[in-house]
DNA sequence: TACAAAAGTGCAATCACTACACTTTTGAAG
DNA sequence: CTTCAAAAGTGTAGTGATTGCACTTTTGTA
């Protein structure tokens, strides 16, 4: 259990030949517009084989995930000292979308997404996942229980807010208005 | 264009016995587990016919909308003098969420609801749909441009609350913990 | 080299949903 | 009361995603 070996390898390049034929294909034609046997065939496998690697057709665009989780998480328990959740939250949201802004793909990759209902509700049921996590990380964080009604409603409203955010022409303004707002309403209520 | 006639009646009856039909097989035996085909064989139309009443398989369970978005906006704007935008909508969902609780029924169908993602998924989507023009109607409240991103915010916050609220078994101590944060937050962004 | 696990394949089936061409019902006009 | 077009309903066949199954190929390893 050392290295990945030749097999693993193997596997994972199948997996990033149907992932890039499925970004290229959708990117050009529309999601909606390009099937899956059509995908499989320019990755040169089978269907089956491509489900075998991907649970549903959305997830074919949705690849990294798990680091995700571990970044959000991260961000709240490793912030400096003295910096509010929301900030900390703001500042990795903004950071994120600076990071990706070069990316050529990126700008066309977020246009595609927002403009496919089953692809925005897909990337949701993802952040959704994440967010109990998030909520347990503020929790333990300001040492309230788990299942603290106010962390898991800043999970769910940060993680929205990223929602909100990405929809807007002006995303820094947009993300100093709305974790503003969690900002304040946070603190006032962690001062008792 | 009076009043409805005979024509009108049995299209109302046959969209009724659909949703009617749909309501017990699905609370009997689970969403995933019904079909379509046995939905209409038991509503006594064909499944063609269970389409023209209905967009989707989800939109069985989900009958009256137009109502809620009307409701939501009216909430805002009929609010009692000095009463927050937040506070009205707490109020908003406490209240109906007191409204549904004696009946029989409701409860079975919020577990359904709750415990069937696809389910999760399309009353949020339905909820989304509202969003906008609350959004609105709280822009135009605060005279505020309509596409103003405070007020979009809010309500996003809202309308994900009330998803949250739901979910948890205090729900009265929920929705104050959460539009709690919202009015403090937003106060302190009105103070300008 | 031989063998079991893993990866890949093809086929048939399920299930939601749509397009189509068709029959029946019904409101309203003459 | 007849007539006729629109509306409501039906059955059939098809699409497209997704799954189960039985099968072949590849590959790590004893």
């Amino acid at each position: 259990m050392t290295e990945p070996g030749r097999r693993e390898r193997k596997k994972q390049q199948t997996r990033q030949s149907i992932a890039d034929a499925a970004l290229e294909l959708f990117l050009a034609r529309g999601f909606d517009d390009v099937g899956v046997k059509e995908v499989a065939d320019r990755a040169d496998v089978s269907v089956t084989t491509l489900f075998k690697h991907f649970p549903s057709k959305e997830s074919l665009l949705f690849d990294e995930d798990a680091e995700m989780e571990s970044s959000l998480v991260r961000a709240v328990r490793e912030r400096p000292g003295g910096q509010s959740v929301p900030e900390a939250l703001k500042q990795h949201f903004v950071g994120a979308a600076r990071g990706h802004a070069d990316h050529p793909l990126f700008a066309s990759f977020v246009r595609l997404v927002e403009s496919t209902p089953s692809l925005r509700a897909y990337q949701r049921s993802m952040w959704t996942r994440h967010e109990t996590a998030l909520a347990h990380a503020i929790a333990q964080d300001i040492g309230a229980p788990l299942d603290d009604v106010r962390c898991a409603g800043l999970a769910r409203f940060a993680l929205e807010s990223r929602d909100v955010i990405f929809g807007r022409p002006d995303r820094e303004q947009a993300a100093e208005a709305l974790f503003g707002l969690l900002e304040r309403g946070w603190a006032a209520d962690q001062q008792t």
